[in-house]
DNA sequence: TCAATCCGTATC
DNA sequence: ATACGGATTGAC
């Protein structure tokens, strides 16, 4: 034996041993592996002989370089095994990259569910699910792996033949019920009754969720080892964050751990603290991706090797490697934030649901207004509400009232250059008069460049299919957004005036405009330059972007919601249920009614959003609206794929398919870039099925070298 | 009959 | 992407 292993200063494992006289090891000397090649017909693990001198460091999970179709690749190792079913000679491991067991058994299976539930591959979710090495990182002294973990023939992930199946990779809402009260039978019940201690703790963690009635049982479900699943609708404002740091410490008091994501960073700050103050420092770790490479790859060593049991983030969190996963939890699931943009783009939500699923974990769903999706899993039983009673409600909500569509213009000429209906002004003056704060949510500039009447303001629509107009580019006739007939005469059809003007102002403009019509009121800005997390308890007015609205100490004395028509018009399915979002994450930050917050939304009020709104009623909003998209057949209620790429290289894609059973065909429609889109739609209980069918096609394609590429994604956040 | 070349397919 | 096998071609 002359060879010598070493570990390299970048902490790799090479060897010295010339290739010609390599050893296999002599235990379990086949490696599978997974070659992160992005090609759907190589989306199967590849045997390999583990050469003798990494016998014990190359572990199911660690990164590996191998020899693939004549190249070096990178690749994961998924499992060891005694011998291979491959005909063919196996080449060896080319290089170890680190021992460092990166890839948990959780998340590889977890990986290969969600690569069959997006239809895409392994590959392409490992890549999202772990991040990038850094030497220098691994390195760092940090507890070291429990070495007893590591039993050689662990399997990772299950092969891509017996993972394909359906089963555990099913939709969450189609699966078994759950109840807060009395969820599956404990698997750990010792964890709950052993130490008083923790059982005085977890009842003061339960009393941060009093307002909810059912918020209690659910933590001493989650610290007692069980599976309780939740969709939580917050109060106006509730500190949300307390309470997810609240279930965060309940479930580690059970022994557990948890992964919690939400939308931005300016979120993830506020979880952050509070987790620090609720659970002390050093129980957590905050992960995202603006951390940049090293800071990432150590918060995420830190979970991966137990350091810490509560992993939270931004969507890079979702895959999260965290012991004994006991909750999962993601706040404002409507937000689009929590798409991932990269193939297969899976969602946070679908992630962390499926997650729970084979992890047997416990799932909170939170936010103050609840999309489609949730209320599914509430009407299928999968899930249970987490909600205050219309009472506490009432107590919580600020006053909200509509200002109809035709505003009456404040009189006050300040006021009406800051386009400011009288209510909304009167609502501004007294908060500021109470030396309390005003919000003003304004769209974001070039949200949608809409116009409307210059006298009167009524949007100006499209005289034939009443979309909405909009100046293109340099033109300076208005056409319209839906249909593109250029409307050239446009005359207003309420006060027949002929001028246009731009109805989205952007927030900086607004601010200008109320800084004259408030005078000597400090004005403040937070949109997507500078966006501001709090603002103190004095008069000012504070203009903010969508999602950009900061926390006021003491709430805000007024909240206006401006421009919401053009959240509502866009040609989008979700525009209304986006608008209601959007809403009411700014609302929230008022002060309840008794204590004079109040909230005018420029909007008509017999719009079903903004009834909703007005009685603060998610809940009512999402059946009706999902009941809706049953009705037309669109995601949750069904399972929708979209097949984008130039028109030959959709119709060779499905030409290919082998779709399943009653599967429709709608499309094409532009997608721009002489693009065109076809979608393909199927009842939920075919949605594996469908999957596969594209991921198989796509493959076929692949192994062809078909040139032109085509982009498959299921359930597409935007339809139309 | 054999080598050079082309094409399709698998990639361990 | 590259490598290999089998088929095809062309020269002896």
């Amino acid at each position: 034996m002359g060879a010598v292993a070493r570990t390299g200063q970048d902490g790799a494992v090479t060897t010295t041993r010339k290739r010609s006289d390599r050893q296999p090891a002599e235990r379990l000397p086949v490696a599978r592996v997974c070659v992160d090649v992005p090609l759907p017909h190589l989306d199967r693990p590849f045997d390999y002989l583990v050469p003798a001198e990494f016998a014990d460091d190359a572990q199911p999970g660690t990164r590996v370089r191998v020899r693939f179709a004549g190249q070096l690749v990178d690749g994961w190792l998924l499992a060891r095994a005694e011998s291979s079913e491959h005909g063919g000679r196996l080449a060896y491991l080319e290089r170890l990259v680190s021992p460092e067991p990166v890839l948990t058994p959780e998340i590889a299976r977890l990986a290969r569910a969600v690569a069959d539930r997006y239809a895409g591959n392994l590959a392409d979710v490992l890549r999202l699910a772990v991040p990038p090495r850094h030497a220098r990182a691994e390195q760092a002294p940090a507890a070291p792996a429990d070495p007893a973990t590591a039993d050689a023939a662990t399997e990772v992930a299950a092969s891509a033949d017996t993972a394909t199946g359906d089963g555990a990779t099913e939709d969450p809402a189609t699966a078994g019920t759950a109840s807060i009260a009395s969820a599956d039978a404990a698997t750990d019940g010792a964890a709950a009754t052993a130490l008083t201690d923790e059982g005085k703790l977890v009842e003061t963690l339960a009393e941060g969720w009093r307002d909810y009635p059912t918020g209690p049982g659910f933590l001493r479900a989650v610290a007692a080892g069980r599976a309780p699943r939740a969709v939580w609708s917050a109060l106006p404002g509730e500190e949300w964050p307390v309470r997810f740091a609240e279930a965060a410490a309940a479930t580690v008091a059970g022994g557990r751990g948890v992964v919690a994501v939400v939308a931005d960073a300016r979120d993830l700050a506020r979880l952050d603290a509070a987790l620090t103050a609720v659970l002390g420092p050093g129980r957590h770790v905050a992960l995202s991706a603006a951390l940049g490479p090293a800071r990432r790859y150590r918060a995420f060593l830190a979970a991966s090797r137990g350091t810490v049991p509560v992993v939270v983030g931004t969507r890079a969190a979702m895959f999260a490697p965290v012991e004994r996963l006991g909750l999962v939890a993601i706040w404002d699931d409507g937000d689009d934030l929590h798409a991932e943009p990269r193939a297969p783009y899976p969602h946070a939500r679908d992630v962390l649901l499926t997650r729970a699923q084979l992890a047997d974990a416990a799932v909170l769903v939170g936010g103050h207004a609840r999309t489609g999706e949730a209320q599914q899993l509430v009407e299928t039983g999968w899930a249970k509400e987490i909600a205050a009673t219309r009472e506490t409600l009432r107590g919580r909500t600020p006053q909200i009232a509509p200002t109809g569509d035709d505003p009456q213009l404040a009189r006050d000429p300040a006021a009406a250059t800051a386009r400011l209906p009288s209510l909304a002004w009167q609502a501004a003056r007294a908060a500021l008069k109470a030396d309390t704060p005003v919000l003003v949510q304004v769209p974001r500039r070039g949200y949608l460049p809409s116009m409307s009447c210059e006298d009167c303001r009524t949007p100006a629509r499209c005289p034939h299919c009443a979309g909405p107009l909009a100046l293109r580019s340099s033109q300076s006739t208005p056409a319209c957004q839906w249909c593109g007939r250029v409307a050239a005469a446009y005359a207003c059809p309420h006060c027949g005036g002929r001028r246009l003007r731009a109805s989205i102002v952007g927030a900086r403009r607004t601010a200008e405009e109320l800084g004259r019509a408030f005078p000597g009121v400090p004005v403040r800005t937070s949109g997507r330059d500078e966006v501001l997390s709090v603002v103190p308890g004095g008069a000012a007015v504070v203009v903010a972007t969508p999602g950009a609205e900061p926390v006021a100490e003491g709430g805000y004395g007024a909240v206006l919601l401006l421009d919401t028509w053009a959240l509502l018009t866009r040609a989008d399915l979700r525009a209304s249920e986006e608008a209601l979002r959007r809403w009411l994450s700014a609302a929230a930050l008022a002060r309840p009614a008794s204590a004079g917050g109040r909230v005018v939304v420029v909007a008509d009020g017999g719009l079903p959003p903004v009834q909703a709104l007005l009685r603060w009623d998610p809940g009512w909003f999402a059946a009706r609206e999902l009941a809706e998209r049953r009705e037309l057949g669109f995601p949750p209620a069904a399972r929708m794929a979209s097949v984008t790429g130039l028109p030959p290289a959709v119709a060779d894609l499905l030409a290919a398919v082998r779709l399943p059973e009653e599967a429709e065909l709608l499309g094409p429609v532009p997608a721009g870039e002489d693009q065109e889109r076809m979608l393909v739609r199927v009842t939920r209980s075919r949605a594996a099925a469908l999957a596969r069918a594209l991921h198989e096609a796509a493959g076929l394609r692949a192994a062809r070298k078909a040139s032109q590429s085509v982009r498959i994604q299921i359930d597409p956040l935007e339809l139309f």
